[in-house]
DNA sequence: TCAACCAGTTTACTTTTAGTAACCACCCAT
DNA sequence: ATGGGTGGTTACTAAAAGTAAACTGGTTGA
């Protein structure tokens, strides 16, 4: 029975993993919450204050309505941005970043640096 | 003309964005090299040596050696790991962190720790 | 009245990604 | 010769992600 980097091997032969990095380890589940396409820069367009349904839309540019639509649900499901109904008649909605959507922040600004530098 | 968080109003009340975030913005560029499925856990297996094909496929549980091989080649092809023949008969195979993959390093362990914290 | 706005929803697709399962060729040990 | 290993490829399917464009049902300003 011998070891090596996390992999045993039997009596047999047999190989396997010790640990597996079964599908929720944290760096895949938290790519869940931030690595679909658009989330991180709907995060990152709502970190100066609230914005309306439009403006974010148009400030993401290539996105179209349902796709802004579907990730700001999921990202309310995550708890990292809130939506308020500002006014109705004539209808006016706030997408605001939470405290815990803040808190990814850091780790946005890191990737953005990081892409920037690298000419990416 | 008014201007409200980059979005001007022309004289005919028209709106559009001043700076579109326009698709290859440095977050959603930096997402597409390490967002993918599995592709950060991969870059994360290989921090601490080069690991061998089948010993990768096997830590990272859930993947199937398809999905391996094709993220590998995708990073490879983004420069952030490398592949080496390091015998024939029997062949063997080792995939290596390089220099640039370890320089995304740092925000992966944001990521994961970010992760962790929070329960996500 | 007309056009543009608000905040979406719906439809009808296309594209991309993920995934399974089987197979290749060759090696090694029992 | 059987069963395990090596490092993949191929064929196919299913699910997710993405698109454009039309539509709702109002409001607002010229």
């Amino acid at each position: 029975m011998s070891k090596l980097l996390g992999i045993t091997t039997d009596n047999k032969g047999r190989k396997q993993a010790l640990e597996p990095c079964l599908e929720p380890c944290p760096i895949e589940r938290g790519m869940r919450v931030l690595g679909g396409k658009w989330k991180g820069s709907i995060l990152w367009h709502l970190k100066d204050g609230p914005v309306r349904f439009n403006d974010l839309a148009r400030q993401l540019g290539g996105a179209s309505k349902k796709m802004v639509t579907q990730r700001l649900r999921e990202m309310e499901a995550a708890g990292l941005v809130t939506r308020e109904v500002v006014s109705d008649r004539p209808i006016a909605v706030a997408y605001d970043i939470t405290d815990f959507g803040k808190t990814a922040l850091g780790f946005l600004e890191a990737l953005k640096n990081w892409a920037e530098e690298h000419q990416i």
